[in-house]
DNA sequence: TTTGGCACTCTTGAAGAAGGAGCGCCAGTT
DNA sequence: AACTGGCGCTCCTTCTTCAAGAGTGCCAAA
């Protein structure tokens, strides 16, 4: 399986896994001596069919089907030999125009990329919100909602906002909050949140408060704010649609979609996958920490402001799809997003 | 079937909607025999069952099979019939010290909620999160994010919040924002959020730049902070575990299912419904309104602060659903959802 | 009015038979 | 030595048949 493929075995190798693609079949020796370059017969298709096999990159359903690509099949597929098709200008221009009718928020904009990116693929489109390890503090608010009742606003780079409602003494007053805010804003502007919230634990154990009164007051509010889980935000769209593909028709399929969708956190684990590599990925159900997730498959690609990556979109979907059609369309909705983002800063 | 029915005859429909609640299979005469009160033989109550299928109360999936309810019987069953099983201390403090636990903010409440409601059902558990027609304006502030950009946060009963980016002149200070809040709060205070829109429309067509320039601009900011579409905020736990239940056995089942569940809007206008009439209300595919949702039910019921109600939260799954069990389970979620909420207060 | 009995219908599962798709192998051809 | 046509084999799929079982509908007797 690791071993070298002769250009013959290639080209069958390539011409099954797209066949497949397309008609989501076990693909016959006949069909592969219409469809492939070879001038072969079936046959002799048959002959290095029968070596592929052996070599781990077919499977035979049962004796007398033809074959599916395995795995290892896919992975060789979109590693050596697929051509992306470039996204016609017309998709280009609906992606475009979709997606900047979402207005300015963030999470509006992740919710039109999902419904976009599931539209073209008939899939399932997933995004994730900037993560905390990569987004940016500008500045804290602390609003006074009632006596003993503190509301924190962290705005974000590119207006992303958190807010908290956080209980206090009764005897904080108004201006009090403005100083605590200051305060924070001065320790931990521009770092991201992962950091300050590092910084934060430190500080914390070190201060005293009988040193300074003010100082321990705003860290404490500051971590108050910071107590909740960073709740792992993805968006997901077109759940419904994607059960008309025919891998679904089974119901354990579909069992393995619905877990993977309903948790998040998991979901969240492979789409930062793409953000450290900061390029877009492709992860198959079984292989490295995606174990678990059957015989699906995820084209996910990082979005963000200029060159550190903010979240990560994508397609999630059975093993079988048309990757080389729906990669330049996540490349693409991803970067009309990233410049969305960069125009407001 | 809109006849009435004989003693008989209820008690026969009662045992068979029941022995269906809880087998999910077409019931015998030979079991109404041995389950119901009356001291009858298979072949007297085969008799009544033949007029009850004629009158429309139910149905046979084929000659030789058993009955099964139609929505009409479980509609009987429900308005005439069912007597509620009151909850267990036990259960009770389980869910009681879940939802303590979820915290201070509305949105992880609701989150919390319909994850316990999932649990204990089995099915889906959904929430609608604080609706605008019925939720109190407390408080709008604005934040210059950098010159130009306008950060809006308007703060609700409860310490809700919604917050929205607006692109504004390249003049606007914070002074002017503060002002800007300032009239606003004093204009819509206490109002909900609905009646706030339906003034600020009226307000923006009388008002004249010329005459008060700061109320103008003050109205044109809360007029873009509203723009966005109020948007349908559902939450839903458990799509993966109910797909256990045998009528998702079938795959028209399962679509119709998450076609409901994705469409948020409609299941919205569901939820609402029990609002209108703030008490717990069951409502089952196909009935005024709900249609398009296949055989399905929801059991909804409103939660809020004291005499309005916010939003509502329940259980969506099959029609055949042991709704004896789960309608107090749903009563008492929302109730302690309420007062929750109304000790913010 | 109720009930036991019986014929009838329809589902379900198993078992077989026919048809077809596709492979493996081999012997003959280029 | 490489390729190919041909043939037998395997396995899936579909259809049919058959028997068993569940449940009904109806009738005649209690």
């Amino acid at each position: 399986m690791t071993m070298s493929l002769t250009e013959r075995e290639r080209e069958v190798l390539t011409t099954i896994v797209e066949s497949h693609i397309a008609n989501a079949a076990p693909v016959s020796s006949r069909s592969v001596a219409r469809q492939s370059r070879l001038d072969l017969s079936p046959a002799s298709i048959r002959g290095v069919m029968a070596d592929l096999t052996e070599a781990g990159w077919l499977e035979q359903p049962h004796t007398s089907a033809g074959r599916v690509p395995t795995k290892a099949a896919f992975r060789f597929y979109l590693d050596d030999v697929m051509r992306l098709r470039p996204l016609p200008d017309q998709q280009k221009e609906r992606i475009a125009s979709h997606l900047l009718d979402a207005g300015l928020d963030v999470g509006d904009m992740l919710k039109e990329a999902s419904r976009i990116l599931s539209g073209h693929s008939l899939q399932i489109g997933v995004a994730s919100a900037p993560r905390h390890s990569h987004i940016l503090w500008k500045r804290i608010e602390f609003a006074l909602v009632k006596p003993g009742l503190v509301m924190a606003v962290l705005i974000m780079q590119g207006g992303l906002v958190f807010k908290r409602l956080i209980a206090v003494g009764g005897d904080v007053t108004p201006d009090d909050l403005v100083k605590y805010g200051n305060c924070l804003n001065h320790m931990f502007r521009d770092m991201t949140l992962s950091q300050a919230r590092t910084k934060l634990a430190k500080e914390v154990q070190n201060a005293e408060e009988r040193i300074n009164r003010l100082y321990f007051r705003a860290l404490a509010l500051a971590a108050e704010t910071f107590k909740a889980e960073a709740e792992p935000e993805i968006i997901t769209d077109g759940a419904s649609n994607a059960l008309s593909q025919p891998e679904f028709a089974d119901l354990e399929q579909i069992r393995d979609l619905l877990s993977v969708l309903e948790d998040r956190s998991r979901l969240l684990e492979l789409l930062d996958k793409t953000m450290d590599e900061f390029k877009t990925v492709i992860i198959i159900g079984g292989e490295e920490g995606a174990d678990d997730m059957g015989a699906l498959g995820v084209i996910s690609c990082p979005y963000g402001s200029g060159d550190h990556p903010l979240g990560a979109l994508g397609v999630l979907g059975p093993l079988r799809m048309d990757y080389a059609k729906l990669v330049p369309v996540v490349n693409y909705t991803a970067g009309i997003l990233s410049k969305m983002l960069n125009r407001r800063f």
